[in-house]
DNA sequence: CATAACTATGATCTATATATCATATTTTTG
DNA sequence: CAAAAATATGATATATAGATCATAGTTATG
C-alpha cells in the first residue's frame, strides 16, 4: 500500500483507505488516536488546515508513515523511476 | 532523497535538507512558495500545527510529494542520497 | 574580523483547527 | 423497509498558525 499525496485530499483519501483496510470506523479510530470522531470526518474530506500533529497522531493509530520524496510523474498510485 | 517521517520534527529536517540540496535560502524559498521566511524557519525547526496546506505548497516549491505507506522498521533514511 | 547573508525570535492581528456536545444525514444490514 | 451504525454538520470556546514588521542572533565569506 503507497499513496501518493500532493494536496489535502490525497491525504484525506490515504487515511479513508487505510482506515476502512483495517476495518475500523472513525469513531473506533477516533479512540485509538485521541483525534476526535468529527475532526476525522473532515481531514478525511480534504481538510486543508489540518495539523501535522494531528496526522501524525492518526498515522500512528494506523500504523502509516510519512514518506517525502523527489516527485514522480503520474498517477496517485506508487511509480517507480530511474 | 527519501526522508522517512513519523513527527513534525522529521517533516522540518527534510524540508530543510531539500532546501539546502537546491541550494535555496529561507527567503528564496518563501518567494517560490508563497510561505514566509518566518514560517518556513518554524516548520524546519519541527513546529507541529503547520498546516497540511502550508506543508504541500513547500513540497511543490521544492517538487516534493509525500508518500502514504505502512510503517517499516528501522531508521529515518533509506535509500541514498544526492 | 568585519560585514553581508541567513535564520530565529518576538509582537500583534486575523483566521481557523480542534475539542466538545448535539443532531442531522447517509450507509449498512437484518 | 426499518432500525442501527456510521458519518457529516453545526454551534461555541479556546488555542495557535501564519501574515506581517522589526530586529536579534548566527553563519559564511571577502
Amino acid at each position: 500500500m503507497n499513496h501518493l499525496a500532493r494536496t489535502p485530499n490525497d491525504i484525506g483519501n490515504a487515511l479513508r483507505h487505510a482506515r476502512k483496510q483495517q476495518k475500523l470506523s472513525q469513531q473506533a479510530l477516533a479512540t485509538k488516536s485521541g483525534v476526535w470522531q468529527e475532526t476525522i470526518s473532515k481531514i478525511e474530506n480534504g481538510s486543508p488546515g489540518t495539523r501535522l500533529e494531528t496526522l501524525f497522531d492518526l498515522c500512528a493509530a494506523l500504523n502509516l508513515e510519512l514518506n517525502i520524496t523527489e516527485r514522480t510523474v503520474g498517477s496517485t498510485d506508487f511509480l517507480e523511476d530511474d
